[in-house]
DNA sequence: GTCTATACTCTGATAGAC
DNA sequence: GTCTATCAGAGTATAGAC
């Protein structure tokens, strides 16, 4: 049985694992940093956590759960689609603040560990598998133009994702400090949904 | 002055260095892995570009200006931007074929090194100042939808690069082999345009 | 130029006193 | 439970013979 002092340090191991995990990814990680951001000595970190790997693991569990419930009420939700994507990136985008980049921490372990990824991914498909129904009732009935629900999905992983992931070469590319890039963030929760819904446009000469 | 043996060896090292860096990156890449690919001693290798470090450096420079010229050679092309898309996507879809990951490779130096990526990325912006002026241009005269040009070359990279970057959690979620990702891929190359192009498509009350 | 052997450093993990 | 000291392994880099 725990003492109130025990549970506190693992809790306090917890969070500044946290911190730095998905700051700076597994590897470049060192248990002397979750040592110094926690302020608790590196020993302790092995008596509570037994490895590095096992600390980790018990880190991306509880990041990823989360994630995934973010992501299953707003695609539970009743709005329609393109609220739903205006959700999600906002959602994303408030990510990239408070919470640097979570996106590139779930991609980099997905690169550490492919196998685990894969389970991991699969505890998304009912997610996917909801808003994939979901295009595809859309495209049958001609609400939006026809296409593949997967790339449809891919392409919007890939705009809602990939700015927060790329975001320093961005910056340097275009040239602009944080504060324009945050301006611009804000900009395109609006602007995304909308160019996502004009691609979605039936054409006139395929609409039934 | 070298001889002809030590011009050879020197190449060598390149080649499987690039390899290997760009299939693994930086971090996991080992000293003894690249020795191993070249069959050269790790000795030499330290012997002819004295550190890893120098070795990236050069591997990477190759690699970046070559992927340069190719950027260039696509956007500075008189075709239409409809046609410099899909040359973009199928020119990404091959690296990740015969050439893995580029993508990746590209984005992990950027993440290790983000001082040496802001000067790469200024060199890319000629290339990003062509591209930017010909949207301007675009918008301006009404051939194409109201778009921040910024924002529109983010979507691009993002719908062009993402899906390469990260094709194993895609195929996790998706839930689908090599072979069915290739086939989608090459699907890809024909949609994709179409997809940008159509969210590009004015809407009849904003056409001048 | 090339090889073998080895030094050095960093870091995760453990031992053992308290 | 907590600390200090230390080990063990991996990996880069160098020494020095040939």
């Amino acid at each position: 049985m725990k003492s109130d002092n025990g549970i506190k340090a693992e809790e306090l191991i917890l969070q500044a694992a946290r911190k730095v995990f998905v700051k700076k990814g597994f590897d470049k990680t060192r248990m002397q940093d979750i040592a110094a951001e926690s302020g608790i000595t590196q020993s302790l970190l092995h008596y509570y956590f037994r490895s590095k790997d096992k600390l980790f693991e018990t880190v991306f569990e509880q990041e990823f759960s989360s994630y995934l419930s973010t992501m299953e009420s707003i695609v539970n939700s009743d709005l329609p689609l393109p609220q739903k994507i205006e959700n999600l990136v906002a959602r994303r985008l408030q990510d990239s603040e408070g919470y640097p980049v979570l996106s590139y921490f779930v991609l980099s372990e997905m690169a550490r560990n492919p196998d685990r990824m894969k389970d991991n991914a699969r505890r998304a498909m009912p997610i996917d598998k909801k808003l994939f129904d979901e295009i595809s009732a859309q495209v049958a009935d001609g609400t939006i133009a026809p296409i593949v629900p997967n790339e449809l999905m891919i392409n919007l992983l890939s705009l809602v994702l990939f700015p927060v992931l790329a975001r320093p070469m961005l910056q340097a590319m275009m040239n602009i400090n944080d504060e324009e890039f945050e301006a611009f963030n804000k900009q395109r929760v609006q602007t995304l949904p909308k160019f996502v819904m004009r691609a979605l446009q039936p054409l006139p000469n395929e609409a039934r």
